[in-house]
DNA sequence: TGCGGTGGTTACGTGAAGGGAACCGGCCCA
DNA sequence: TGGGCCGGTTCCCTTCACGTAACCACCGCA
């Protein structure tokens, strides 16, 4: 079996700024689909002032379908990245709130936030800038 | 028409952490929608060390379909992160490079490369945790 | 009696992202 | 003469993320 700097070949490593990436089992990809996502890194945001219940994310976030709610919830909670507490009251209700690697990653959010905000100027007008030139 | 913190209602503004987001035109949409293609955040780190050309961006990420390398390419590109400059060699030869704004955006995915790794372990412990439970 | 609020699950449909392969002109080299 | 490298473009197909809508049990309230 031929090998090349302490990895197997034939596992597609991709080489880059001295690090590898490996197509399969790779720590960024697990994080950039999760962000990637269109409510996760907006669910994280939403959960950063304290723990909500369902039905508040439901109404601070009314563009959100009960489905994908449920389902960005779950793919948060499966990840670590919050916690899920169900307190018998009548209705049972359900509390939902960061873990400390979400709050960990929350810092990460509100880095992008801020370029994004910092940015945005520029990226619109590079935007119209090609566009103008390409058309 | 009703008015509210000197939004127009209407234009569906979700308020998180005492910051507004709106669906359309949301700064942090742009950005995020970026760094969630499957190979625009891999296509910056491949730029992080110097220009390179488009052959060598092939090389580099044999993965990488042409059509896709072409396409990633072209998005950084008119969104302002990667600059593209021809030589008129023979046979003509591309250069891409980061801009200035993508050396800015290149800290950010630095920053999140190095979480993940960080916490790569913790998230695929959550993850087993989470399957064996709900089974 | 039936409606609304709890916190979901399920079935179904669609558009966009991504992958694969073929093709392009120009040039060098054998 | 015909491959191969250069930097693409075009077409077709599949997959999947996401949206819509309906349905669920349980309870309180009117």
């Amino acid at each position: 079996m031929n090998k090349m700097a302490g990895k197997t070949v034939g596992e597609r490593v991709i080489v880059v700024m001295g690090m590898a990436f490996s197509r399969e089992d790779c720590p960024v990809r697990d994080v950039i689909d999760n962000i990637g996502g269109k409510w996760n890194t907006l669910m994280i945001l939403a959960l950063a002032d304290g723990p909500m219940r369902f039905s508040a994310l439901r109404r601070l976030i009314p563009d959100i379908s009960q489905r994908m709610l449920t389902q960005t919830l779950r793919d948060l909670q499966r990840d670590g990245y919050i916690g899920r507490e169900v307190f018998p009251t009548q209705p049972p209700s359900v509390e939902y709130r960061l873990t400390p690697l979400g709050q960990s990653f929350l810092v990460l959010v509100k880095g992008l936030v801020d370029w994004s905000k910092a940015h945005h100027d520029a990226i619109r007008a590079a935007r119209a800038d090609y566009d103008a030139t390409a058309a």
